[in-house]
DNA sequence: CGCTAATTGCGATCACCGTTCGCAATTAAG
DNA sequence: CTTAATTGCGAACGGTGATCGCAATTAGCG
C-alpha cells in the first residue's frame, strides 16, 4: 500500500507511477457521483451505485476513494469549485455578502449540500479557496484572526441554514422533501386544538410571499454589521 | 392494523384497547435510545441495539414505532421537553435570548441533537410546546406572523449551527468528534504552501479564549436586534 | 364461562449497505 | 525479459432497516 499510505485524500497522488492506467478518475467518480446525489437525493449516493453508474464493479471504486465518507469529501469540494471567488464588491460587507448569495445559489442547485455543510466542514483544496476568498475579505477590518474565521463559519453556517429552510418549504423534487411530509395532519389537529393560539395565529398569515432574496440579503447583512463588517 | 392507521406517531395510541399488555413504552424506549446516542453517537442508535438495551426483540420495536426515523422524532421530542418555558425575562428580545441559551445547553448535553434539528425540524408535542412559547414571546411586537415563524426558526438554525461550531473544536468524547480529524496534515500543508495567506494569518491567533458565552449571546442578541425584536 | 378477535413478541428472512480479501490481468522500470 | 507495483473486481462478511407469519396473550361479548 506505498503511494495509499497518507489518510489523507488530498495528499495522495490520484495516479501511480506503476501499473495499469486506471480506467476511472477521481473526479469523473466525483462527477457521478453528484449527478445521482442531485437526481435522486444524497441516500442514493452509495458506492455500487455510483460504481454502477460509471460501469465499474463496487469494489473498484476503493481504488479510488478510502471510503464513503471521502467519496462526499470529494463532492463538496467538487461544488465549492463552483464559487466565482473573483468577483466582488468595494466594502468587506458587500464582497461576504456576494460570497454568500454565491453559496445560496450553490446550495440550491445541490440541495444535499446544505445538511452536509452544517455537520462536516469540507477541507479540500477548493473549499480553502472559498475560505481564503472570504477572509481575505476581511483583510481591511480590524479583527483578531480567529474572530475573523468565526465570522465566515457563522456566514456559512447562517447561508446553510436559511438555505435548509426555503428547500423545507419548497415543493420538492420528490427527493429531499420526504422529510415532515407526512406529519401535517398532526399539525393542523394541535393547531385547531387550541393548546397553541400564537402557533396557530403566527400560521395563519399567509405563506412567505416569495420575497426570500431581500429576508436572505437582510438577515446576512444585518448578520455582519453587528459582528463589526464595515459595508 | 386498526390502531395503527394514522401515519403519524403523535396521533397514534400508545396502548391499543384490546390484546397482551405491552411489555414496554414508547417513552422507555425514547429514553433506552437517548441514553445511547448520548453514550455512544447517533450512529449507534439502531434498531436492533436499541431493542437489545431494552431486552426486547429487534422486530417487536416495530410495535411501537414504525419506523427508525420515527424513532429519531420521538428522541428530538423527548429532548424537546427539558425546556423551561415558563421561566423568561420582561423584553421579547430577553426571552427569546433566554430560550436560545437553553437551547444551547440541551444541545450541550445531547451532542447528536444539533445536526438532526437543523436538518429535519421536530413536529412532536414538546417541540410545539416549545415553538408556541417562542412564539408567544414575540407576541407584542408588530410583525407579520410569518415573519415571526421565520425569526423563530433562524433563532433555532443560529444556535445549533453556533453549538455545532463549538462541538466540533471540543475536545469531544471520542464519540462525535471524528469528522475532520484526520484531515489535519493536510491543512497545515496547505497553509505552509503559502496558496492561502490571509487564511493562514488568520489561524495564527491563539484559539479562541473559551469566552463562548459572551460570543453566542452577542451573536443572538445581534440578530433578534436586527430583527426587529425590541429589548 | 368460553369464544372471538385483536394485539403482542419475535425468529427468520430479504434487500441493501460499507468494506475487505484474494487473485488474475496489466504495466513501468531495471 | 523479469520484477514489482497497481488495477479491476467477484465473493464474502458483518451490520443495517424493514417485513412476514406464527404462537401466545388478553379484553369484551354472548
Amino acid at each position: 500500500m506505498a503511494a495509499h499510505d497518507p489518510t489523507d485524500v488530498w495528499r495522495r497522488p490520484e495516479r501511480a507511477t506503476v501499473g495499469p492506467k486506471p480506467e476511472h478518475s477521481r473526479n469523473g467518480i466525483a462527477t457521478a457521483a453528484l449527478r445521482i446525489a442531485d437526481d435522486e437525493g444524497l441516500p442514493a449516493v452509495s458506492i455500487r451505485r455510483v460504481a454502477a453508474s460509471i460501469g465499474a464493479g463496487a469494489a473498484s471504486l476503493y481504488r479510488y476513494v478510502k471510503s464513503h465518507d471521502e467519496l462526499v469529501e470529494l463532492m463538496m469540494d467538487t461544488v465549492a469549485g463552483e464559487y466565482h471567488l473573483e468577483a466582488g464588491g468595494e466594502h468587506p460587507r458587500e464582497k461576504l455578502l456576494n460570497l454568500a448569495h454565491q453559496g445560496r445559489d450553490i446550495m440550491h442547485r445541490h440541495p444535499w449540500l446544505a445538511p452536509l455543510l452544517l455537520t462536516r466542514p469540507s477541507m479540500g483544496p477548493n473549499s480553502l479557496r472559498y475560505l481564503e476568498a472570504a477572509v481575505s475579505a476581511l483583510s481591511t477590518v480590524d479583527l483578531p484572526g480567529p474572530a475573523k474565521l468565526q465570522t465566515v463559519a457563522m456566514l456559512s453556517a447562517i447561508t446553510s441554514a436559511f438555505v435548509q429552510n426555503e428547500l423545507a418549504s419548497a415543493p420538492g423534487s420528490g427527493a429531499v422533501d420526504g422529510a415532515a411530509a407526512g406529519r401535517v395532519p398532526y399539525l393542523v389537529e394541535a393547531l385547531h386544538s387550541g393548546d397553541y393560539p400564537h402557533l396557530a395565529a403566527a400560521m395563519a398569515g399567509q405563506a412567505h410571499s416569495g420575497h426570500s432574496d431581500e429576508q436572505f440579503a437582510g438577515i446576512v447583512a444585518n448578520y455582519l454589521a453587528g459582528a463589526g463588517v464595515p459595508g
